[in-house]
DNA sequence: CTAAATCCTAGTAATCCGATAGGATTTAAA
DNA sequence: TTTAAATCCTATCGGATTACTAGGATTTAG
């Protein structure tokens, strides 16, 4: 399942990425606009502020704004920021690997080969859409 | 993440798989050789059972064994009945339908064509690995 | 000075997951 | 006929995670 916390925060990146070249965007008003949860999406833009995706500015008339083209902004990166590891299983994970702890022999695993052809199908989707494929 | 269940139940599959034609496996040695707790592993088995992939005998010599070949057995459904749905969201899903409360208009959802094509990736995968292809 | 906005930490209710408990039932074989 | 070995079944439970809330600290335009 797609927790909540990826979903919001990818239609608020839409949101934001809507209103470029404009006056950035309060909370407030992308949590009316998508029926979020408004101090729940606080959360979510600090997580995509810190991980360079957002800029803000603080108090009276601030927001949040793009820091990056939505060309430039892929997929992959976006969800591993907010929903972690594409894999299934962290064996077969390119960035958190991790071997598992009841499997003695990974070229010998069953689920192993499965997970890893997963894994590629899915990263193959999330490298070719940007923010801008969002946004049509 | 993939769940402890699905990983346990597909190594428990290719486990009875590989010992077609013999007599019925235990649970006992399946969870002895693949490092699973035995009790938490019965609970798999029988949901592998209702669904049809294995059959078992009761008593003494007991145990279970394959009701259809490896190549008739599509990960696909494996999946389906361990794991649940495919998509990462119930409003692309094919097979578990379901509206978001929260958005009021899927075709114009920036999330749902993500979703959807992540779908379809997974369910190429999935249609195309059936048990056979796992026993290798 | 004040209102409006982000920033930050902590907490919490609800749900799910992995595992366990404790038998009931069935069957082969001694 | 008894016994041991196996599946069947339901209930429960601790821990982790998720979705969300509380409450203020900080910053800034006007």
């Amino acid at each position: 399942m797609l927790s909540k916390k990826t979903k919001y925060g990818l239609k608020a990146l839409t949101y934001v990425a809507k209103h470029q070249g404009e006056d950035p965007v309060q909370i407030g008003a992308i949590a009316k606009s998508e029926n979020i949860s408004q101090k729940f999406l606080e959360s979510i833009m600090l997580t995509l502020r810190k991980a360079g995706f957002l800029g803000s500015r603080k108090g009276k008339g601030g927001g949040y704004y793009l820091r990056r083209q939505p060309e430039d902004i892929k997929m992959v990166e976006v969800m591993r920021v907010l929903e972690g590891p594409v894999s299934m299983v962290p064996c077969v994970s390119l960035n958190f690997y991790e071997k598992c702890d009841d499997c003695p022999d990974e070229t010998t695993c069953s689920v192993h080969v499965l997970m890893a052809q997963l894994r590629d199908s899915n990263l193959a989707v999330l490298n070719k859409n940007t923010l801008a494929d969002l946004i049509e």
